[in-house]
RNA sequence: GGGCGAUUAACUCAAUGGUAGAGUGUCAUCUUGACGUGGUGAAAGUUACAGGUUCGAGUCCUGUAUCGCCCACCA
């Protein structure tokens, strides 16, 4: 066994061997089991071309403790993983790809890109996987799903075809968000805006007929081209006059009428505003009121197109341009102002989208909204910091349709047919053999494919196996809960809760636990541009999955965004070297041949008894915290006990009998220091799964490995508040001898007499019950017990403790100066303490209203430090007489 | 224009209304038979500011300041 473990933690040695084993005996699968409650989490599918990145790693990692957590507490816990075909961000990669050998996706074709497309897709598709696996992820692999599966493609044309039919899903011309270098709509939520700083240009429009003229201020003076109107204020007085005059589009010698329309803010600009149905949403309405019609300027890649005139074929910038020039040149340019206002650019390759009318499909939102609103209010669904409620139920109050079309070629294909003679539109699982119309045979499907969401919405019941009615599916749906980022509410989490209440008439997850994200050491957003990622392999490699996992959950909280430090990864991996050589020196002294049956209460010493109470208070506090999602602190506490708890105090306080005569003693606390680093692994194990599942497999008599092991329960049998209080005295009585001799710069090799002074029965038995550890773990050589101190001289150090006062001396050392400096500022922090505890006791409403226990407490309190201030002052007064 | 978050030790962050903690860094010290990726000890805080609620506030309320994020059709 211990031969086996290496002097320090190398995790490079075992981390991979560790995940072969696990998968190869499928500890990861899930299977519907009645005899068991289950726990679901659907991992959010990563673009399966893309990489592993931070992001995924915080994600991943806190899913994965869950999952591990729920299921050595016995659950079926599966965790349902998969890739996402990312229509919008595959397409790209592989057009660009081909672009590099010389083609386009036109000369291939449709059948032809798609080729393209799915061998890419199994080129790169499986390395997130493989990534994901370094990270020691414990989802269900033979589950895995992919959006363009066959069953989940399923899945897609089947809530389409019944939105379809339930009139929820409609195709109409409306303004959309255009990205010209994707060539394709996105959906509002695809936009991102920015502030940037513009112009505004006053354009002069002559009116017919007249020698007046109207002047309207334009950020976009390219989108003149196709204005329709003029729109004024109704009741605007400076603009009365021009209602339902015609005014003379310049450069374009068109005429426009002016007209009156509320939605113009007589404040802004000139009060007048140019109307460009086809390129502004507000246009767009306005239009629509008064029946302006269109006039589309703009072809998909950004170009004027030949209803702007001269301007045919330039680049919508180079317009701008151009038009500007004119305008100025002709008289028409009354003034350019600078202006800030927020343009919107495409989320994926943040080229500026143009609102553009297009016919396009739709859902219709509103009647989905509200379900997904109601269920929020009814608490059937929550969010993980709370406060991420608001921005969902903002959204959704606000929500406008969902453009799910796109100009794309890879992703699910409309199941919309048209039939080429009558226009008809059919909707249907299968080509339909004729015109439902016109009989007509001359029939094609639609070219779009859907939004990527549109099938990620589905997830969480796709992948078990809906619309089939599996068992799958009753047993697991709905989920548990779902882990990911801030950033993607709006884009999945709305959306798959509005179809699952669809679909399933239930929410998808009752928990959503938001995570921040993962930073930069100077707090910037890591990014490929300004090639400030951090690479979750990279510290993998360097410094252990489990380090990486640890360094991510700790120190931060749900919702709030961390920094990455190296030096946090370094803190954890030398956290893991410590439990690694912690359970070398278990095993080390492990006796071959002991028995490890039950530990024999009556052997217990008093440290076995704390340190047993101990890790029982935190098997409490680990579950109770994981089980409110605070995995951090959960973290910590299992951090701080093995650090703290059983490492410098429990191990160093065992050494003396593990070295010793006393077989029994020894026996004893070979087990219970055994025994205990069980519970250590075992609590440890979601977070750092693979140290811990190494070291389990070396510790003797494994039957099961830690993965699926039961996970500990809080004995109330175990606590033992009595050993707790006499520990507890006796580490603070080291830890002021200790700190008293180091003040005094004593060497700690020099060995020194310890004289306990003290009056109390029980103390006396406290302090003779722990001689050993004084004479170990504080440097003494001698220990003596008196009722009183008056045959000690002044050549002592003196550290002073509740109801005992320890004298050392050490003559030829001992600085009265600085001794009495020592003991002073012991007063002063006294002095503290005193004036808070006896401020708050003679504070009527604090003893009448606070807990009888708070009380207590800061009675005992008081009494100790008034205690203790006695015997420093005494302490003192002799010294300074001396 | 709305909404949200942050402001705590030198740095990065924790902290169920009840004595403000950790990691890193700093200083001192220890080559003790698990670990120097370590041990021991120390220094370091008016919890951004101003009010309020409460017996008691880092925590709850109101306002201010600074930083950051999200949302929003003002051309």
């Amino acid at each position: 066994m211990l031969e086996n473990l290496s002097k320090t933690y190398n995790p490079k040695d075992f981390e991979d061997r560790i995940y072969k084993y696990w998968k190869d005996n499928g500890y990861f699968k899930a299977e519907v089991n009645e005899e068991k409650k289950p726990y679901t989490i659907m991992m959010p599918p990563p673009n399966v071309t893309g990489n592993l990145h931070m992001g995924h790693a915080l994600n991943n990692t806190i899913q994965d403790i869950l999952i591990r957590w729920k299921r050595m507490e016995g659950y079926e816990a599966l965790w349902q993983p998969g890739t996402d075909h990312a229509s919008i961000s595959t397409e790209a990669k592989v057009v660009e790809k081909i672009k590099k050998e010389g083609k386009s996706k036109e000369q291939l074709g449709r059948e032809g890109f798609l080729k393209e497309a799915w061998e890419w897709t199994r080129k790169y598709g499986g390395n997130i996987n493989n990534q994901l696996m370094k990270l020691g992820v414990s989802c269900d692999w033979d589950r895995e799903r992919f959006t363009l599966d066959e069953g989940l493609s399923k899945a897609v044309e089947e809530v389409f075809i019944r939105l379809y039919e339930k009139g929820l899903i409609y195709r109409g011309d409306r303004i959309i968000n255009w990205c010209p270098s994707c060539r394709t709509a996105i959906s509002d939520a695809e936009v991102e805006h920015e502030d940037t700083e513009g112009h505004l240009w006053y354009i002069r429009y002559p009116i017919k007929g007249e020698s007046g003229h109207i002047v309207i201020a334009t950020t976009r003076p390219e989108t003149m081209l196709g204005d329709l109107a003029i729109a004024v204020n109704p009741e605007d007085e400076r603009y009365r006059g021009f209602i339902g005059k015609t005014a003379i589009l310049p450069l374009m010698n068109r005429e426009i009428p002016i007209i009156a329309d509320e939605y113009v803010e007589m404040e802004f600009g000139t009060g007048a505003v140019k109307i460009t149905p086809s390129h502004d949403p507000n246009d767009f309405e306005v239009g629509e009121r008064h029946g302006l019609g269109q006039c589309v300027i703009m072809n998909g890649d950004g170009t004027i197109n030949e209803n702007g005139g001269i301007y045919n074929g330039l680049d919508r910038y180079e317009a701008r341009r151009r038009i500007v020039e004119d305008l100025k040149e002709q008289g028409y340019l009354v003034e350019v102002k600078k202006h800030n206002h927020s343009v919107g650019h495409c989320e994926r390759c943040k080229t500026t989208v143009e609102p553009l009318i297009s016919k396009q499909w739709f859902v219709k939102m509103e009647p989905l909204a509200k379900p997904a609103l109601d269920v929020y209010k009814e608490g059937k669904l929550r969010f993980i910091p709370d406060r991420f409620g608001k921005i969902y139920t903002h959204w959704l109050e606000n929500i406008k349709d969902w453009c799910i079309s796109r100009q794309l070629w890879w992703g699910h294909r409309l199941p919309v047919y048209y039939c080429e003679d009558c226009g008809e539109v059919m909707v249907a699982r299968k080509k339909p053999e004729k015109c439902t119309k016109c009989s007509s045979t001359n029939i094609y499907q639609d070219p779009d494919t859907l939004d990527t969401w549109f099938s990620s919405a589905l997830w969480p019941f796709s992948t078990l196996g809906w619309p089939e009615d599996t068992k799958e599916l009753k047993y697991f749906f709905p989920t548990d809960v779902l882990v990911t980022g801030y950033d993607i509410i709006f884009f999945w989490v709305v959306r798959m809760v509005f179809s699952s209440l669809e679909q399933m008439g239930e929410v998808p997850f009752k928990d959503v636990f938001i995570t921040g994200l993962v930073r930069d050491s100077l707090g910037r957003k890591m990014s490929k541009s300004l090639g400030n990622g951090i690479d979750p392999l990279d510290i993998i490699d360097e410094y252990g999955a489990d380090a990486l996992r640890f360094t991510l959950v700790t120190g931060n909280t749900p919702g709030n965004d961390m920094r990455f430090y190296m030096e946090r990864v370094e803190a954890n991996r030398n956290f893991a070297n410590k439990l690694w050589n912690a359970t070398r020196f278990v095993l080390m002294n492990l006796d071959e041949k002991i028995a490890l049956d039950k530990i024999e209460k009556s052997m217990l010493e008093e440290e076995d008894k704390w340190i047993i109470s101990r890790i029982n208070t935190v098997i409490r506090e680990v579950t109770n915290a994981l089980g409110r999602y605070e995995i951090g602190i959960a973290a910590q506490k299992i951090y701080d006990f093995i650090w703290d708890e059983y490492c410098d105090w429990y191990i160093e306080m065992v050494k003396p009998r593990l070295y010793g005569e006393n077989r029994e003693s020894k026996e004893t606390a070979q087990k219970v220091l055994l025994r205990v680093l069980e519970n250590i692994l075992k609590l440890l194990h979601p977070f750092m799964p693979f140290i811990t599942e190494e070291i389990w497999q070396h510790l003797p008599e494994r039957k099961k490995p830690l993965i699926v092991s039961d996970w500990p329960k809080f004995n109330e049998e175990n606590e033992d508040q009595d050993a707790e209080k006499k520990m507890s005295f006796i580490m603070s009585a080291i830890k002021g001898i200790r700190n008293a001799r180091q003040e005094m710069n004593v060497a700690p090799s020099r060995k020194a007499n310890l004289i306990f002074v003290t009056r109390e029965e029980d103390i006396k038995d406290i302090i003779e019950y722990g001689r050993r550890y004084f004479i170990n773990l504080a440097s003494a050589d001698n220990i003596t017990i008196q009722d009183n101190k008056e045959s000690l001289g002044e050549n002592n150090l003196s550290v002073v403790l509740d109801r005992c006062e320890i004298f050392i001396p050490l003559k030829d050392i001992i600085d009265i100066d600085k001794e009495i400096e020592r003991l002073e500022k012991e007063k002063e922090k006294l002095e503290g303490e005193l004036k808070r505890v006896k401020g708050k006791l003679s504070n009527e409403g604090f003893v009448s209203k606070a807990p009888r226990e708070v009380v207590e407490k800061e009675k005992e309190k008081l009494e100790k430090y008034e205690n203790m201030m006695e015997k420093v002052l005494q302490r003192l007064n002799s010294l300074k007489n001396s």
